[in-house]
DNA sequence: TCATCCGGCGCATACGTATGCAATGCGTCT
DNA sequence: AGACGCATTGCATACGTATGCGCCGGATGA
């Protein structure tokens, strides 16, 4: 009685495509009922959605997302669009957006941007993908192609990142007051001279936490404050330890603008014989796990991560609810965490005798 | 002329859906021309292509990926299922697969599988989404869904994991070698009591590299090696650690069975005053970037990582062109890679003096 | 000059699912 | 007893794109 063309498929391998209306026919239903049933639809009788979940089973049949994406213009993937994955802060976020993710019943799409490339590059790539959203942790100072995501109505959330300009929603820490506890800390501990080692510079993260140290500085008359540039990277912190303590009047107190690039520095002085905390104080920016670990034991500026990413995931949801609803910027507090790579405040020494 | 009913859409913020459709009509040709210009048919005139490439631009066109998929009944998108990313060797690979992926026109869906999590959980997920292919970094030893999938079809890769039964495809490196080489280096360096510090105990790296070593171990007539087992963390290496050196017995040779498990002992080391490597010797496995710092410069066995992720996608590739491709298995030689975390062989000692 | 061929394009249909609407059957209320 | 409501299911169509087939016109060959 089947009367299907013979030998339709060349090859032995089942190309097995087993569709909603196949489970259907034997289930001896409508394919818009075995529709109902997988899409837990209530309208559906208990005994008959048992009888399309034992028909589905032996066929071996699995809903095709894509086919249900292209009719309710939902896909529920998620874009996460991040710079080198490499450094050791960003699988941590990327795991938990991950893990969060599908707690709520959505996929990541993770894109990262090349050493050279904006994130206008692989915008496009997202956007026909249809994501339901966009994560953003690249590091960018402006971006023409995200102001027009948000303004078609695709939520974009920045993660630790400030995108002038555009409206889009954002969730950060106070990285201005980080850098101010960290020049407070310092000078509370007697430090004289004074250094910072940068990140990217096009980035928001290292342009905020500059600012809150070089401004606090200056409100306690420190007027001189050695710069050096470089990149959110172990070598590039090494290398430009190097160059501070290479110089006829090295630092005693040395900010990091982010944790990898301070063990790089930590790693540096080490070689060089600098004692910390001795010689050199070093803190730096993050709270890594590796911040912690005894070899550095590293005085670090500590932001709550989950919290934002809660936060994100929170936006998230409140805009794929409702498209209309006004982006918003959430900052979050952060503490310092004082560990043994910098000398400890007067106040705090004092307290100890 | 537009009898579109009115007022189809409440919200004001515009739900643009720019379809082939559209463009066609602005270029004033048919649908279908639209989608050949867009997929590089050269069945169409250059003129009539500019002027679809015009209209797309000037209407914002993105060519909607689901919809084709659901044709070709191709995806380009490749599932990457991995544990977590957390543990930072595992983030490096990930990073180059995804841009190894995107330089071949693929996405990467990443899938983490949770603490107590099976890759047959997250398995349906990545089903559904009728991926292209499954990479798999995840540590499992068994898979029954990993074996339906291969057998309806589906490419699979295994990544430095060893799944028994399942007849597909894995790409790894030699952890047995590596054990023996570790074994015999501190066999060399004159060292007479030894200890292993295990990962997960059902990830098949784990026990390779164990066999390795104990095997070699026993060739060389050593009959006791302390061992304990862990998990592939910091934490987990410095406890074990701990408990080692806090024996009447310690041991003065140290295999771990990766490098992060390594650093938290060598941390624990440091901590409790034993000298490296001059009381004891500690050798990792993986070869990750923290084991070039200084803080550390941990002797391990270094993996062919950039080469395996090629053999990888070209496997991949291979799979994909011909879906009746048997399943390969490669494994890669490694080396080891001396640095100041174990004393260096009799042999080449000698040589110094 | 006519037959042939081919590049270029339109027409129609398929991919697999969701969903509004209608139809059916059953129970309940007046 | 008749009307009404509700639960359940079938029917038909839409989502956005790819592609086989056919048609048309111009170029080429004899």
């Amino acid at each position: 009685m089947d009367s299907k063309p013979p030998r339709q498929n060349v090859r032995p391998v089942s190309v097995r495509k087993v569709t909603s209306v196949d489970v259907a026919r034997l289930a001896g239903v409508n394919q818009s009922t075995v529709s109902r049933a997988f899409s837990d639809d209530r309208a559906v009788a208990d005994e008959t959605r048992t009888r399309v979940y034992t028909a589905a089973r032996t066929l071996g049949y699995t809903p095709n997302l894509l086919a249900r994406s292209l009719v309710t213009q939902r896909t529920n993937i998620v874009a996460i669009v991040m710079a080198h994955i490499s450094s050791p802060y960003q699988p941590y976020i990327l795991d938990k957006f991950i893990q969060e993710l599908r707690a709520m019943g959505r996929q990541a799409l993770v894109f990262t941007a090349g050493p050279e490339q904006e994130v206008d590059d692989v915008l496009p790539l997202a956007l026909q993908y249809r994501v339901d959203a966009l994560i953003v942790t690249s590091a960018t100072l402006s971006s023409a192609g995200l102001a027009d995501c948000a303004r078609d109505g695709l939520p974009v959330i920045l993660f630790n990142r400030l995108v002038a300009g555009a409206n889009v929603s954002a969730v950060g820490c106070d990285n201005v007051a980080g850098g101010e506890l960290v020049a407070d800390y310092l000078i509370g501990a007697g430090h004289h001279r004074f250094a910072y080692i940068a990140g990217n510079a096009n980035s928001s993260t290292n342009r905020e936490r500059e600012q809150g140290y070089f401004g606090a500085l200056q409100a306690h008359g420190v007027a001189a404050v050695l710069h050096e540039p470089g990149e959110y990277t172990y070598e590039s912190g090494y290398r430009a330890a190097q160059r501070l303590l290479g110089r006829p009047d090295p630092p005693d107190a040395l900010f990091c603008a982010s944790d990898i690039i301070a063990l790089g520095a930590l790693d540096c002085a080490r070689d060089c014989g600098v004692r910390v905390p001795d010689d050199l104080s070093v803190i730096g920016f993050d709270d890594i796990p590796m911040a912690g670990w005894s070899a550095y034991a590293l005085s670090t500026v500590r932001q709550p991560v989950s919290r934002m990413i809660d936060a994100t995931l929170a936006i998230l949801a409140r805009q794929l609810d409702d498209p209309t609803a006004p982006p918003v910027i959430e900052r979050f507090p952060v503490t310092l965490v004082a560990r043994r790579s910098a000398r400890l405040p007067q106040r705090v020494e004092h307290r100890r005798l």
